[in-house]
DNA sequence: AACTATTTATAAGA
DNA sequence: TTCTTATAAATAGTT
C-alpha cells in the first residue's frame, strides 16, 4: 500500500503545459466574449483539453451557434430567443461604450489641464492637476474592478467539465 | 444614375466596428490555434459577423471538433484521422519548444556576458557583447518573421465566407 | 491564488 | 487594405 508509484508522492506533476492551458482557456473565453459584445457577432468555441474533457463557451449562446453552422438556412436571429439575444447584446455595448467615451473625456481633459499648465507657467496650480489624474485614475480603477469581478466568476465556473458562458449569465459584461 | 445615394459618394462608410470585427477576429482565430499547439488540445471557433457571414477556424480540423462536441462516445482520437493529427500536433508543439529553448539559451549567454563584463571591469571586450546581442536579436527576428508570415497567409484567406483554419494548411505553424 | 516582468494584441492614425 | 506606433491587455514565470 506504500509503494504505487509516483501518485502517492506527487498529487500533482506540476505541469507547466496544464498551468498554460487554464491561463489561455480562460483567457480565449473572455476575448471571445468581448468580441460578441463589441461587434454584435455570436460566437461559439470549444475546446478538447489534453486529458479529453470538454470545454465550451459562447455568446450569446454557444448551443445555438454550433446548431447554426449546421443550418445554414436558420439564422438565430429569427427565433424569439434570438431576439432577446439581441437585445442583451446591445445593451452591454451600450454600456461599454459609454464608459469608453468617459475615460476619453476625462484623457482629453487631463491633457488639456496638463497644456495649459505648460503654457502659462505661472499659477502652477499643481492641485488642479492633481484632481484631474485622481478622477482618470479612479475611473480606470473601476473600469478594471469590473473586469476583475468578471474574470473571478468566470473561473469559478470552470471546475464544471463543461463551461457555458451563456448570455444570462452576470458574468457577461465586459467593461 | 447619378444620384441613387451614398453608395456610390462613399463605397466605406469606415465603420469602426466592422474594423474591429477583423483584426479582433484574426487575433483569435491566432490564438485558439496556439493553445492547441501549445497544449496538445482540440479546438473549434464559429463566429458569426454582424452582416450574418460565417466564419470558422479549428484545430486539428474544426468539423471534427465540433462533431465530437455532440457525439462525446466517438473521441477524435479514435479515428484514423485524429492520430495522424495528433502526430502533426505534437510536432508542432516540438518545435516551438525547440525554438523557445534556444531563445532562452542565448538569453542566458547574453546576461552571463554582461555579468561577467561587470565583474572583471578590464578587457571590456564590447565586440563580445554585440555578437551576442546580434544572436539574440537575429533569432527574434527570425521568429518574429516566421510569425508575421502566418499572419499574412491567414489573412489572404480571410475572402473566404467561411474561413477554415485546418490542420493541413501551412499557416498552421506557430512559432 | 496573487504578483510582476515581459510579450502580445490592438486601437487609432497614416 | 496594410503599416506604424502608442497603449492596453494577456500571460509566463515565480512566490
Amino acid at each position: 500500500m506504500a509503494s504505487y508509484g509516483w501518485k502517492q508522492h506527487k498529487a500533482k506533476p506540476s505541469n507547466k503545459r496544464r498551468d498554460t492551458f487554464s491561463k489561455r482557456k480562460l483567457g480565449l473565453f473572455n476575448k471571445v466574449t468581448e468580441l460578441s459584445i463589441l461587434c454584435n457577432a455570436k460566437t461559439a468555441l470549444i475546446i478538447t483539453s489534453p486529458n479529453k474533457n470538454l470545454h465550451a463557451c459562447g455568446y450569446p449562446n454557444h448551443d445555438t451557434v454550433i446548431k447554426h453552422f449546421f443550418d445554414k438556412e436558420n439564422p438565430v436571429i429569427n427565433t424569439e430567443k434570438g431576439k432577446q439575444d439581441e437585445y442583451t447584446i446591445e445593451t452591454s455595448r451600450l454600456q461599454h461604450e459609454t464608459i469608453q467615451e468617459r475615460l476619453k473625456e476625462e484623457k482629453n481633459n487631463l491633457q488639456a489641464v496638463k497644456e495649459t499648465n505648460n503654457s502659462s507657467s505661472c499659477l502652477p496650480s499643481w492641485w488642479d492637476h492633481s484632481i484631474d489624474d485622481m478622477a482618470l485614475e479612479s475611473l480606470k480603477q473601476f473600469k478594471t474592478s469590473l473586469k476583475k469581478l468578471k474574470l473571478n466568476l468566470d473561473a469559478s465556473l470552470q471546475g464544471k467539465e463543461i463551461h457555458m458562458n451563456s448570455c444570462s449569465s452576470s458574468t457577461s459584461n465586459i467593461i
